[in-house]
DNA sequence: ACCTGAACACCGTTCAAGT
DNA sequence: ACCTGAACACCGTTCAAGT
């Protein structure tokens, strides 16, 4: 069972979700197609249960932060966290957090990030909704993540930022008239990191969450 | 080419994504399943076009939109139309916004919820970065709202609340010493609204926004 | 308890051929 | 320019049968 997970979450990393497939497990396994189905009842479980192993050492990553007094800085050390494990894992965009509510290692990360929430002034709601918040960020990013490289950048053909300019170029091509806004951020999109962009995003609403706990 | 797009969107929206394919999308057509192939190069492009035709729809909503004097008030306005267009169409989740960069529809709503930033004393950075917050709280709302109904619910079986008063249950159930967080916030899960919980995410977002403008 | 080979139904895509 | 039937390679899943 462990080696099913072991190797299912390897192929995702070498190639991504379109790799994981009955057929190629099986033979990195060294058996055969059906076998898998005695761990497994369906490929949607599979990816569940692959997804909830990476998300268990992701845990482990977030339960070593040495911690803060401040629950907000906390909340942006682990957020940062779990935004490092996605770019290294691309595919997690599409299944991390899928399901929060089932048991398992999604729940228990989503409570660890609550609990810096039980560290505000806040009301119940409140936090509930921050988490969700918070969670919506990293996926919003992660989905951004996992479909970004459009296989000319995967066959190393060209690097990201050769193909970043590109696009850039085309912006830069269209009517000022009618895309000021495009044509305003036009430099600011060329060459730009992921990474900025999250923390942005991330800081936007913890923002806003300091302004309410302070309310 | 409009019907092929019309089609593929009326099947989307009857069934999700899995119930496009060019089998039944041929069917539909009443055709053969390679014509299809005259019109898009494979179902990646499929999807694009599909995406990009209802973006087009909610593109026309949102012009309609009255404006206010105060662009965040604005942009506000903007995101609920996405969310709402979004919960009506679940299967956008996985595709909206996935192409802002190409032509199309997608980049003329970038371009559109840019063009409130522009009336915010910013930086083209933080209005590149502020716009791709919002349209991440809508992408991370509009992931969760994707995969929500686990077919139960679908099949009429069992309705949403008692669907989501069963895995209340499951929490409350859960050691309070080890998930302080979730007991905690419990009673606001059961029987929560998606639309309250997307309001909120984006109420942080705006809030972080103002203050940076107003800076 | 654990594994297998062979089949089934379905899928995206291609291609030579038609009008 | 537009459409077709038939095939190809691949996929998740099942099942009767083995150890």
């Amino acid at each position: 069972m462990e080696s099913v997970l072991t190797e299912a979450v390897a192929l995702l990393d070498e190639a991504g979700a379109p790799a994981l497939t009955f057929r190629a497990l099986a033979q990195r396994l060294g058996g055969g197609v059906a076998s898998i189905y005695w761990y497994v009842a369906s490929k949607d479980e599979l990816l569940d249960r692959a997804t909830d192993h990476v998300i268990g050492m992701m845990l482990a990553d977030i339960e070593e932060l040495p911690g803060s007094d401040d629950p907000i800085d906390d909340l942006r050390a682990m957020a940062l966290k779990l935004f490092d494990a996605i770019v290294d894992r691309p595919w997690l965009g599409a299944y991390f957090m899928r399901n929060t509510g089932t048991q398992g290692n999604s729940l228990r990360l989503y409570e660890r990030l609550g609990q810096q929430t039980l560290r505000l002034d806040l009301t119940a709601l409140q936090r509930f909704h921050a988490v969700s918040a918070i969670v919506g960020v990293v996926v919003g990013s992660a989905v951004d993540l996992g479909q970004e490289p459009p296989q000319e950048v995967l066959d190393g053909a060209v690097d990201r930022d050769e193909f970043l300019g590109r696009y850039a170029q085309t912006w830069r091509e269209l009517d000022p008239e009618k895309f000021p806004f495009v044509h305003n951020i036009v430099d600011e999109f060329d060459g730009h990191d992921d990474v900025d962009q999250f923390r942005s995003a991330l800081e936007l609403t913890l923002t806003g969450l300091r302004l309410q706990a302070e309310a």
